[in-house]
DNA sequence: TTGTCGTGAGAAAACCTTTTACCAAGAAAT
DNA sequence: ATTTCTTGGTAAAAGGTTTTCTCACGACAA
């Protein structure tokens, strides 16, 4: 009843078998005909892939995997709870790897090594062809090794062992295009309200910003929560001495709060303060009022990289180890004033 | 060189071959040991399931997927880009079905039929045992027709087949804990903000209200969006006549632009007006100021029963077909006052 | 006529596991 | 002593596909 009448007896997938029958020809010929394969006449390979089609076949994965030892299929482990990052990331990997006719695993195994390890388990079992480890933290490990699997591995926004390949997004890069923006609109007195010190993309981000702002003010850490942002403009505007008219901040929750905080004090967002997010999370960035103008980290991009990547490794494909930088992109949107610089 | 290294030549799984050799079995007895059934001396049983574990076999899934016709993995269709209904339902599945060693494949397919359909095609070709499909709406249908499928299918917020089984939350339960909330804390004058009108889940959402509320007021339709919960208190605000003393808005966004929208005016959210939202989504909740009381609909748990019942489905368990209706949680907060009623 | 070659296609092995059928040997029953 | 039952285990088939090997047959050259 479920999942499909049976006709005339019993349900049964449509084997090459039946191809074979339909076609007048043998398993093994009807198995090169559709491979493009082997030697045989035009006029019965031509048959062979009509009698196909017609009937609907399609071949069971699962036997040729069996043989090939490739089961077109990759695993996609990750320990990001709320899909902030391994969305966009699962996005890009699943399109680029739709047109090879891969599928993707995704486990989320959130801090938990016994859960992790079972699910990589699960994944070997399954045979797939390669693994992609992503995390919330480029300076974090996944909760479980992944060092001498049978299958390859590559990382996206977190730590892998050397010898792999790591993707992340280019955070110097990006802080560098929000400051430079600042400036170009005529801004001078940048400040950066940003996240917890211990977290290795803050540190880049906060470095290139002394660089580029030229260091005048120094970085505000705190945590990555909205609530810090209103904390940072209360401190600011608290203290004595000239006020800043730019922020740029390290994530869009911040530079939300720190909006809200400014409009509450009469602050106007972006005449008298411009402001520069991270992250592009559209569901805040976009919510803002008004919108942010925010870094993006093309997570897409960094997915279908790796995604090709792991692909290349699976078939054997010689690929170059180390840490891949991605570009990241500005998005303009009114934080910032004038959607076209020196306006 | 990625992917481990092979040590002392050709780098190959380790197969049942193996273990039977390594435990001085034929290979049926090996299977048999460690299937646990069969007979054989407990000590043959006990030596090979030692030596399997040492030399660290796992059954190759594949293979045993061909024979068994059971590839102990399931589809996950969606079409939520963001991922907000999605991963908690993905979550849900996810832990149901760990421990009965099936994997999940996640595939988003945006609106796109023809996506949706390979999507679907290489979920069959992998043989998976069934697949949930979730989407956004309730009275939506999956761009992808599902209903003739060789595998069970069940949907998880999105509209199926008549005679397929369905998992949605109880909307109207969920609207009338909120009322009923709002109420106990004393609350008379209650206003009732959501979504738009074609949404199945906002009429029954505002029916509930209506037979819960008495009626007082009329419901607001608008869209899904914070901008919306804004002009609403503004359109409330500035007409003429008694004002509300509680919200009931039908998304946390919409509740979040509302509760913005008051403290702009001066209203002190909970002790002038209290409001409930409705999602429970933590990123807008929990940052809201106050923090938002809120109706949750227990997404994770209606994922882990779409699991097992896929799972039951697959297995060739009767399963009765109709919609099934799950209750929500009221999730309290700071944006209504006391922590508990009539204090 | 015989030998060689090329072409088209089928047979069989391989992939790995599970399951069914079967066998040999010893124990118990007649 | 012969039959029957139980025990501990093996051999083989099945599942669907791909690939390698082999074969038959007709054409062509010697």
């Amino acid at each position: 009843m479920e999942g499909g009448l049976k006709i005339g007896g019993v349900k049964r997938r449509i084997t090459i078998h039946d191809v074979a029958a339909a076609a007048g020809v043998s398993i093994s010929t009807a198995s090169k005909a559709l491979n493009n394969n082997g030697r045989m006449g035009d006029e019965t390979r031509e048959r062979v892939k009509r009698v196909a089609s017609d009937i609907g076949f399609r071949p069971n994965a699962l036997a040729r995997g069996l043989l090939s030892k490739r089961s077109f299929t990759i695993g996609l482990l990750t320990n990001d709870t709320y899909g902030r990052f391994t969305l966009p990331v699962m996005a890009g990997v699943s399109e680029a790897l739709v047109d090879h006719g891969v599928s993707v695993f995704l486990c989320a195994i959130e801090d938990d090594p016994a859960l992790g390890q079972i699910h990589v388990d699960a994944m070997l079992d399954k045979q797939v062809d390669g693994i992609i480890a992503t995390g919330k933290r480029l300076d974090r490990r996944l909760p479980v090794d992944l060092s001498n699997l049978p299958v390859p591995v590559v990382y996206a926004f977190t730590e892998g062992t050397p010898d792999s390949v790591t993707f992340r997004s280019d955070d110097a890069h990006g802080a560098q295009l929000a400051v430079e923006w600042l400036r170009q609109i005529g801004r001078h007195r940048i400040v950066h309200i940003t996240g917890p010190r211990d977290f290795f993309s803050v540190h880049e981000r906060a470095d290139a910003y002394c660089q580029a702002a030229g260091g005048a003010d120094p970085v505000m850490y705190g945590v990555w929560s909205e609530s810090w942002g209103h904390e940072a403009i209360a401190e600011i505007w608290n203290r004595p001495g000239e006020k800043p008219d730019a922020l740029f901040c390290g994530n869009d929750q911040i530079a939300r709060g720190a909006v809200d905080a400014l409009r509450e004090r009469g602050i106007k967002v972006p005449d008298d303060v411009s402001v520069v997010g991270f992250d592009n999370w559209e569901i805040v960035a976009a919510q803002t009022r008004p919108p942010l103008t925010t870094v993006d980290m093309e997570l897409k991009e960094l997915g279908r990289q790796a995604g090709l990547t792991v692909l290349a490794l699976a078939e054997g494909r010689p690929v170059e180890p180390g840490v891949r930088k991605l570009p990241c992109r500005l998005v303009v949107r009114q934080s910032c004033g004038g959607d076209s610089p020196r306006e």
